[in-house]
DNA sequence: GATACTAAGTGTGGCAATTACACGAAAGGC
DNA sequence: GCCTTTCGTGTAATTGCCACACTTAGTATC
């Protein structure tokens, strides 16, 4: 043992809530525990922070090592302290969520040792520690900030189309979005780029592609702009 | 040392920047160090977390211990964890905000030892650590938070005038409010109780004095009631 | 190659909410 | 009793929000 302190120190480790959209659903990447306590009930993957990395490397390294998933948005939630949320000993966990495209994500195919898997958030497994507060946590957090804030793209690819991210929008906030208002409303705001591309393979009518524009989006913001979906 | 680990443990600590509001400033309450690092500076008051207290509890703890405030509304504002910001060792700090009525919280009548002063946050000192970069963290979820939460009813006494209520919006959000449009918009929510009282020892016609009904307020967010300013 | 299917893309009118705006009433001070 | 200060109140114009349906384009099927 040799870290040696006067007073007792909680141990800090950060879990991370990782958001993905499918077809039909906002799904939740979990990890299934190999040890105790809680051995073989699902997780949010997280791990201790390292006394030389800022928590947000910590967030971003443990979720590269334990579900393969790297450069996503990723951003502080909330702290979790509650004195007997462990069972072992006290921890204090900083909790981020990130949002990514699943497509691409393919868990399997970057996991091996560890059993990684996307569930539906509407039927989540029994999870292990306060993670079921984490990640009720997490969620409104996803649904408030996303009417005010440009987040919803995250969970999209990089070319989308707006009938894609009008979905995005009615299962996060889980409620349907005329298609006419939707679109006037996002085209005015001039934050999408017309990529001049159309979708491929579709058995109908190809939609546009379009690109979420930070640069113009951020220049915006300091005129004033403010998103609202 | 009577605590060791196996491995190196970051120290703990809670910060918690109090609001208060004054005649014409948002102001907040700083210490001043007494040791080094940064002796002499001043400081936004916070303390290490002890293993067998919640982070609310140590945030309210600290709070009371070098200011003398308690029982104020307080919430968890972010998790500072950059690996450099405390000179001698790795120190993560939860950050708190609390909102309060500076009037009943005279500083010089409950802090004795510690050196502890209402600053507007116009002209605040120069912070130690990072705390003036917290301190703007807090004042922009302030900011934030006011229009689309019922928190500006913390920073006035238990009952106040709409012109009081009207001046805490426009000191938080810097911008002149109509008088007219405000008392209608406030007054049609309902979440404000008439106390039939009207204010004393003015040399003027007297105000009504309300009192923010959060038993109301709380049963009409449950029926999907949005507060918004 | 004609027909059927699917999703893309587009405009208007009604209603609700927001904004701008000014003056008489009440109270205490002098 | 007159002056000063703040309280308390209504309306009209504008803007923003919401509901709503058909034509176009591309593939697949027969």
């Amino acid at each position: 043992m040799p870290f040696a302190y006067e007073f007792a120190r909680p141990a800090l480790t950060v879990d991370c809530v990782v958001f993905g959209i499918d077809e039909d659903d906002l799904r939740v990447m979990l990890i299934q525990r190999g040890i105790e306590p809680f051995a073989g009930m699902w997780a949010i993957p997280g791990g201790f922070v390292r006394v030389d990395e800022s928590l947000e490397d910590a967030a971003r390294r443990e979720l590269e090592e334990e579900t393969g998933i790297r450069d996503v948005f990723l951003e502080q939630l909330f702290t979790f302290g509650r004195v007997d949320r462990d069972p072992r000993e006290r921890v204090v966990s900083v909790a981020y969520y990130a949002l990514t495209n699943l497509i691409g994500h393919d868990v399997h195919a970057r996991t091996d040792a560890t059993n990684a898997a996307w569930f539906a958030l509407s039927e989540p497994p029994e999870l292990s520690f306060d993670h079921a507060e984490i990640l009720e946590a997490a969620y409104a957090r996803l649904r408030g900030k996303v009417r005010y804030q440009p987040i919803g793209f995250e969970l999209l690819p990089d070319r989308f189309t707006l009938t894609q991210l009008q979905r995005v929008y009615e299962i996060v906030l889980d409620r349907e979005i005329d298609k006419r208002n939707f679109r006037k409303k996002i085209l005015a705001m001039g934050i999408l780029k017309d990529t001049g591309d159309v979708q491929k393979d579709v058995a109908h009518r190809a939609a546009r592609l379009y690109r979420f524009d930070k640069r113009v989006y951020d220049r915006m913001v300091r005129k004033g702009f403010h998103f609202e979906v």
